[in-house]
Parts: structure tokens; sequence; C-alpha cells
DNA sequence: TGGTGACGCGAGTCATCGCTCGCATTCAAC
DNA sequence: GTTGAATGCGAGCGATGACTCGCGTCACCA
């Protein structure tokens, strides 16, 4: 940020700026994501954009920063008070179901973001996001016991982790004939049921 | 295509330029992709180009698609004097290193056509080639009997072909330490074989 | 209330890039 | 050989869009 607002007004525009682009990418796609265009939608300059942002992209960034950080609260309240629980189906179901619940939220943006952004730029954010999840599933999967992934609780944790969420992905995205949203939760039932108690 | 190139040497421009397509996106990525910078690594001038291709994405695609051909191509081939054979670990085995080695043939080329470009350009063949691959496996669920898959073959199918693919795409994508190429299609014959066999 | 810096404006600059067009060159048929 | 079509050239047009700059306006402090 090339500045920072001191005085409320500017403080304002800066969230509206960062709105706009969120509003643009939602209404018009990433093609249409011009500086001129965020600045207009918001009702401002472009001179004045630049007052707070150094770049196009630094705009981008933020918008997408905002949005993986909503996904990631929504997940964590949803499973905040299943911390320390005990494993098993109903666990699976539950996070499957905040995990899908996250990506709903908002189809569209996440459309955008999943497959219209160039991916190297919220590369860095989004694979720190991931190694979090993992490594706190691979605490997970060693203390907890009865579970078959403790021969090597890191390679179970990297395969759950990437299995749940382009399972979650593909389907909030793709919305496929004939795949209801119980019937996905339930294959991921069985599929991570059955790979935790599958015998090494 | 604009025109049919008929003499030898406009058919061999036409693939000087596909390859110097395929070749600035590997060495340049996609942000390099202008017509200038292809037609110059080909050899040629701007305008030939515009002699046989009606645009800019035009090329792409030809680029694109003739990459995801050869993956296809390597999958089917090794893949071929399994037809019919018998379910069980060794198939998934194989299923899993075909995608493997398919994936890992051009890894350069695989990042810039996964995570630079625009997924929107060429989602139609990419669907196209999965709905293909589904519905074999499909047909594979319902016929096959002893695997479990077969209460809802669809389904399953769909399950199995995201799995899969994202699995073999993240591994060779992110190269996760501590995880093994033989360790990788170890887990996916454990979470694909419990699957499959998992009570319904 | 006057002044000073923060704020905001928007026409304009500059570079990029997709694409064209008029002309030169080469090839193949007779 | 001659001729006409096919091929190839590359300067340059036109549009787009990121970003700037000089000037007005507004808010806060003495």
């Amino acid at each position: 940020m090339r500045k920072t607002p001191r005085q409320a007004r500017s403080r304002a525009m800066v969230d509206r700026i960062v709105a706009s682009g969120r509003a643009v990418l939602v209404e018009h796609g990433y093609d249409a994501f011009s500086t001129n265009r965020v600045a207009h939608h918001a009702g401002i300059s472009p001179g004045s954009l630049y007052q707070y942002f150094p770049d196009k992209e630094a705009v981008l960034d933020v918008v997408v920063d905002r949005y993986w950080d909503e996904i990631a609260d929504r997940i964590a309240a949803a499973l905040s008070d299943r911390v320390g629980g005990q494993p098993g189906p109903s666990m699976i179901r539950d996070t499957m179901d905040a995990l899908l619940q996250a990506l709903e939220y908002d189809r569209v943006l996440l459309q955008v973001v999943a497959e219209e952004l160039p991916v190297g730029h919220s590369r860095e954010r989004r694979t720190t996001l991931e190694r979090r999840v993992r490594d706190l599933t691979t605490l997970f999967l060693a203390t907890v016991p009865g579970t078959a992934g403790g021969v090597s609780p890191a390679r179970t944790a990297w395969m759950l982790t990437v299995v749940a969420e382009s399972v979650a992905l593909r389907w909030v995205l793709d919305q496929p004939a004939g795949i209801e949203r119980e019937q996905v939760i339930e294959e991921m039932v069985t599929l991570v049921g059955a790979y935790l108690l599958a015998p090494r």
C-alpha cells in the first residue's frame, strides 16, 4: 500500500475500492478488471485509486486475500466446537459439509478466482492456508489413536486435504448432474472412512 | 483456420508457428504469449501468422489441444493392454502410474496450462476428455461384478476420476516434500481399493 | 478563521499489442 | 519462359489500459 489513509473519508474509499474490485470480478469477470473500471464502479477517479494502491495487482491481491480469509473463517467457525472430538463418520460429514458451505457461499467469485485468475498471483496465500490445514490434520492423525493414518501422518494428511479440497471444489463448480449435495458428502464419508481404516 | 496451406512451405510454417507457441509458453509463460513474439520466435512475420490463424486465441487453442491429445495418447497407450482386465490393486497401480507418467512428461507446460492459462478457454476440450474417461469408468464399474461401485456407478466413477486426476496433478505440480512417487501410488491403491470394497 | 497538508480529480501520457494492408517474392502450371 | 496465384513481409494503425501530474477542494489545528 502506497500511503496509509488517515481521515475517515479516505479509509472508506479504500474499502469501496476493494468492494468494487470484487463486484467487477463477480459481475464482469477478470477480463473487465481494469483500474479505470474499478475506480468508476467505486465512484472515484483512477488517480485516487493510485493514492493507496501501488498498482493494479495490489488491488486484486487484497480482493483475493479477503475472499480466502472469509473461506478460512467460515470453515474454522463451523468446525470450532468439533476440536478435539472423536474421529468417525460424523466428523468427516461435518468437515465436508463445512467445506462445501464455505465454497458455496459465493460461487461466482469462486469460479472467477479458481478458473479465470492467473493462479500464480495468489499462489503463496493459498499454499500457506493449505499448509496450515495440512499441519493440523497431521497433528490430529498422529495424536488420535485408532486411526490407521498413524503409519505416516504427513502422507495421509496430504492425501486427505488434496482429496477433500478437490472433490468439494469440483462439485461446487461443476454441479455434476445426478449427484446431490448429500450424496457427495456420503461418498466422502465412505471414501475417507474406508481409507483411514484400511490395513497397511 | 483462415486458409488451408497448400504448398509444403506453408504447411511447415503452420507447424513452426504451433511449435513456437508452445516454446514461448514453456520458456516465458503465458504473459509473454503475444502474436508478435510467437511469430518472431518462429522466424516469420506477424502478418504471415494471420494468414492461417484468425486470431491469437486460435494459436493458443491449437497448442493446448495438441498438448491434451498427447496426454490422452500417453494414458491410452499405457493402458491399452489392460482393457477388460480384472480389477484389483495392480490395475489401480498401473492406471495411476500411467496418469503420473503422462503428466510428468512436460511439467513446465503442464504448469503453464494448469495454472496460468485462463481455464475458460480450454474448458470445453478438457471436460469432453474428462467425460469420456468418466463414461468408460462408469461402464467398467457397472459391468465388472464384485466391486461395490455397482450401487451407483456414475457417482462412483465421478469420485474416482476427480480424485485420481487431482491427486496426480497436485503431486506432479507441487512435488510435496517427503512423498515419493511410489508412495503416492501406494496411497492411491489403498484409497481407491478401500473405497471400492467399502460396504454400502 | 486562516492556513496547511491531506485528499481527490480526470484529462492526458505512454507503452503494449492485436491485427491489417500494400507490396515483394516464390512456386507451379502451361 | 511467362503468368497468375500462393506465399510472405513488416511498418504501422487503432484501441486499450495502466499509471501520472498539476491543480482544485476539503478537513483539521492553532
